[in-house]
RNA sequence: GCACCCAUAGCUCAAUUGGAUAGAGCAUCUGACUACGGAUCAGAAGGUUUGGGGUUCGACUCCCUAUGGGUGCGCCA
């Protein structure tokens, strides 16, 4: 026997070959929806006989007779299979086709090859984190990154190629006013210390200086005009704002585990709009019209847009963010021949990006251009108590560095608490930062909702409960157990404990802590018995579902969801059944277990964008 | 004014996008072999899913409506 990676898919496709075997009619319409099932159901349910026999006045229950009758006899030795209510069709795994299971998938790279078929041969461009040059990151900051990652290493998980471009706000209005701050009042000293912060600094001093209709603001765009017109002196300096900007978000980006393959922010585009606005007068009809001196585009058929204007020009003939994000999409289509797209963004650029998409796909067809999958994902506000989203310009916004600081340092100290004497300090450190980046990542990931929420300390840095601490707690156990039992390989040196792993593609294996080549656990295990260890195995099974709902729906927080409910099951089984017995096939399945917890447990935190433990 | 998003246990959130008796964590209460790591586990209690109507075999989910929050709407990004 032999099963497959995702089981759900299986009986999905076994349910509609037996529609067309029982001679169903109209067969090919009906759609079994199998997914997985309350646990006290099932393994998977398919609940498509409903629909099916309604929409045809038969009776489902009968329906579902007859597809059972024609399922092939193969598959009635991976499941049990029962009609149940209404006419929801059951599959509950049977305890060899568990083992089987997690005897077949025992790497990492198993599990993805497994799983790499969804965006097989294709290029996804993920556009993420995106902040303003000479601004420092603020906890509003930390979203559109840490969701963003994961987003990355789940479609890279199934196949896609990805490339993360970091669209920064590098260009605009500002930099007159920067420029202007900074020729007066930069302080070296400053600038030596703490570069960004002095930008923000002179920026702020600038803006205070040009209030509108002084003749400081008429010297503020001078400076800006020289910027755009190539002057030497002021493109250097933007040039160096720009890098020292980079610089800066790099030190944030390492500790969440984010490396861009590219930066190429809004100046990027400069040289590429006049095509813009080229193409979208040319169409027939012209997609770009002229409206109250401004290039625009309406789209009649939309109740909103209709009459509410995507601005690509404004009066004075500059250039907006329309623009550049029109230029965007075309580059990604052309250079990067991307087949899908996916902007971050919070939600208030909702509009923006619908009215983005309307006009792309009109432009690209009429240009006959290929117009690659564009998902605009969305996700609420960070708010102060005031419920109003925090802004950098309010001054007193929490900055992301303080926040990974203090989290940081809040694991530092319940580390040292739990672990009096037994682990050196610098060990301590390490793990304080993958529990400390951790928790707030996580924080993050496992809500899904849009709506916003109310920054607090408490909730970035809990840990109890669904949080990254009792994830890495579960892990940090089943290392131990291996350890015990004289299976975990050592560390191959101090420099480079397994929590430097952080990606999937790290050489070495480093979430496979044990020799994987001598498994013998693995041929020895029986089949599972306690109630434990068949509720852990069915949870295991699940994880290709898990991975399928959180990248079909580019939400990170279903994967979040299982792998809390895994550690949980896990903790249980660890909880009721002894690993380390005497007797050699109860022993061997129940290393399995943990050692296939452990493998998608660490593989799934990896994908979130989470390090793991060995110990903590 | 015109739209969009949101409202679920005391608190913070889930609910596989229309499926079976709405689930977790925190907080509260009661327990666990002198623990293969107690950063754990078992159990109790907690709900008219904001109010009201509708659609259907079935609704937290879809439609209408009221209320209360948030957001966007012509030259910021």
């Amino acid at each position: 026997m032999r099963v497959s990676f995702n089981l759900a898919a299986e009986f999905d496709s076994a349910l509609q070959a037996a529609a067309v075997a029982a001679g169903l009619a109209d067969a090919p319409a009906f759609s079994p929806e199998v997914r997985t099932a309350d646990p006290k159901h099932g393994d998977y349910q398919a609940n498509g006989v409903l629909g099916y026999a309604k929409a045809r006045k038969l009776n489902p229950r009968a329906v579902a007779e007859k597809l059972l009758a024609a399922l092939p006899a193969a598959l009635r030795e991976l499941a049990d299979v029962a009609i149940a209510g209404p006419g929801f069709i059951n599959f509950t795994l049977k305890p060899a086709a568990l083992l089987d299971w997690l005897r077949t998938h025992d790497s990492a790279s198993h599990l993805r090859s497994g799983a790499a078929f969804e965006h097989a041969n294709q290029t996804w461009v993920v556009d993420y984190s995106s902040p303003n040059t000479a601004k420092q990151m603020h906890v509003g900051h930390l979203r559109s990154a840490v969701i963003g990652e994961a987003i990355c290493r789940l479609l890279e998980f199934t196949g896609a190629r990805v490339i993360r471009d970091n669209h920064l706000g590098d260009w605009g209005t500002q930099f007159g006013k920067l420029i202007y701050g900074y020729k007066r009042w930069a302080d070296p000293a400053k600038l030596a210390a703490d570069p960004i912060a002095e930008l923000e600094r002179l920026y702020r001093l600038g803006h205070d200086a040009t209030p509108d209709g002084s003749p400081a603001l008429d010297e503020a765009r001078a400076e800006l005009v020289k910027l755009q017109a190539g002057d030497p002196g002021n493109a250097a300096l933007w040039k160096k704002f720009s890098e020292v900007s980079l610089a800066a978000f790099q030190q944030i980006y390492d500790r969440l585990g984010i490396r861009f393959d590219h930066n190429l922010g809004e100046s990027f585009y400069n040289d590429k709009l006049d095509r813009i606005y080229r193409e979208l007068i040319s169409t027939n009809p012209p997609l770009a019209v002229e409206s109250e001196g401004a290039l625009v585009v309406f789209h009649p058929e939309h109740p909103r847009f209709k009459t509410q204007p995507f601005i690509v020009r404004k009066t004075d003939g500059a250039s907006n963010y329309a623009t550049t994000d029109l230029a965007t999409a075309l580059y990604r289509a052309e250079h990067f021949h991307a087949d899908g797209i996916v902007v971050v963004t919070d939600f208030r650029q909702a509009d923006h990006f619908e009215q983005l998409i309307l006009t792309l796909k009109k432009w690209f067809a009429a240009k006959n251009y290929r117009l690659p999958e564009f998902h605009h994902v969305t996700f609420g506000a960070v708010t102060g108590e005031d419920g109003k989203a925090l802004k950098t310009r309010s001054g007193d916004v929490i900055k992301l560095k303080d926040l990974l600081d203090e989290a940081e340092a809040r694991a530092l100290a319940i580390v040292t608490e739990k672990n009096p004497e037994d682990i050196p300090e610098p060990e301590r450190r390490e793990i304080a930062r993958v529990v400390g980046i951790g928790a707030i990542q996580y924080a993050d990931l496992s809500q899904n909702r849009s709506s916003n929420y109310v920054f607090s300390w408490d909730r970035m840095l809990a840990l109890d409960g669904n949080t990254a601490p009792y994830l890495l707690y579960a892990v940090a156990r089943i290392h131990s157990i291996f350890r015990r039992a004289g299976l975990a390989s050592p560390p191959p040196n101090d420099s480079a404990p397994s929590s430097h792993c952080h990606t999937l593609y790290d050489k070495g294996g480093c979430h496979i802590m044990y020799d994987n080549g001598a498994e013998s656990f693995a041929r020895q295990a029986a089949p599972l018995e306690t109630p434990t260890e068949i509720a852990l195995a069915r949870k295991l099974v699940k994880f290709p579902d898990a991975i399928r709902l959180a990248t079909d729906t580019l939400r990170p927080h279903f994967l979040c969801l299982y792998l809390f409910e895994l550690a949980g099951d896990y903790s249980t089984f660890n909880n009721a059944d002894k690993v380390l017995t005497d007797d050699p096939t109860v022993r061997a399945r129940r290393l399995l277990l943990c050692a296939r917890t452990l493998l998608i447990l660490e593989t799934g935190l990896h994908l979130l964008g989470l390090r793991t433990l060995t110990r903590m």
